[in-house]
DNA sequence: GGCTCCCTACCGACCGGAAGGTCGAGTCCG
DNA sequence: CGGACTCGACCTTCCGGTCGGTAGGGAGCC
């Protein structure tokens, strides 16, 4: 046949076992296009070019996809922007830092973070629960910068939580409208952003 | 039976028929909680108290259900909006308005702004459009209101769409987090939000 | 008051379809 | 030979939606 996997990838060992990385490209596709529930494994199967039956020897079950996804967004992103906080910049370069590292990643990796995004409860049980852990770590590393900035009087004394909100909601919120091809690059919203939300709308 | 409908509620004559609120309210709630397509019309006929056949002698199809919601959530959002933006406030006050008016709706609405935003593409064919419209028109209102305080070098020169974008992600983005018995009340956020958009969070 | 008529609301039983997932048999290759 | 991989047929479950029939209350009439 017409595989391309030349590694004999270990088949569904366990929970956490390594999927083949076109299923989970074919899973991120599916998934955020016609969302989670309403995605068949037939169609994933179809894309990689198998039946439906294969694609069980790949994977154990639905949700297993689901899962892998957000693990690897969420691992991926978390990856990059710890970069930016271990970095020796003020807390206004790394806010910018963390603004562009979250563009650059949405604009990067569409399909995938609109399925880390918008599919958020649909994952179960035990998983969830490591899911959030790292979600919520996330947050802290940008909740951290900002109050870095607090404490040396560079940012203006805002609950760090509060800002943080703020900040990554204009990252997130731009998976619903962002498009990589477009009139602007990730790093010009990134830092059209960050001038915002350091230095405000209004003319000083 | 135990009805409490006096009214003699016009059944399902048209697709922009009215439906019964406790229905809408039900569908909300399920909607919100398992998500569009992991929703079952027998859970939302259970919650009304009567069987799956008769919610149908009230609603023609499920997908009427979703726009339903949808159309209520833009509507009301869009009118409570427009007395902020007919208003003769300046523009930072407008802009601190939108983002009052929003979160308070989110606060108010939850479930409801949660299918409204998590659930933007399950509505199909025809009336998605109306959809696309009404939201479209929403965010030109607060790109307005921006241009507004750009024109009058009020607001420092960034295009519009978006700093519009990245103040209603604010808002939007609430919708993941914000609590109504928590410790801030939406004003306050919203308050927040509005000093950290206009002012910046960079000491001056 | 009784009586019929009719419309709204309700429901048990049912249908067609599609989905997730399994099974057993086959193929290919080291 | 044996294990990785594939697949046709199949099972179970559940869902959206339909159908035929029933309860009940108001409107009109005698």
């Amino acid at each position: 046949m017409s595989r391309t996997a030349p590694t004999p990838t270990a088949p569904r060992s366990g929970p956490d076992a390594k999927v083949r990385p076109d299923i989970i490209a074919a899973a991120t596709r599916v998934f955020s296009e016609r969302g989670y529930h309403a995605a068949s494994m037939s169609e994933i199967a179809e894309i990689v070019g198998m039946r439906k039956p294969s694609l069980y020897h790949h994977v154990r079950k639905k949700e297993d996809l689901l899962f892998a996804i957000h693990e690897q967004m969420i691992d991926e992103l978390i990856d990059e922007t710890m970069t930016v906080l271990s970095s020796s910049e003020s807390p206004s370069e790394k806010v910018r830092g963390v603004l562009r590292v979250a563009m650059s990643f949405v604009a990067r990796h569409r399909d995938g973070v609109t399925v880390f995004l918008q599919e958020r409860s649909a994952v179960s049980g035990e998983r969830w629960n490591e899911l959030v852990v790292k979600r919520d770590f996330y947050e802290q590393m940008v909740s951290r910068i900002i109050a870095e900035g607090t404490g040396s009087h560079a940012f203006v004394d805002v609950p760090p939580a509060i800002a943080a909100k703020a900040v990554l909601a204009m990252a997130n919120w731009g998976y619903t409208w962002f498009q990589p091809g477009g009139p602007l690059t990730a790093e010009q919203v990134a830092d059209a952003f960050a001038a915002i939300a350091l230095q405000g709308l209004e003319t000083r």
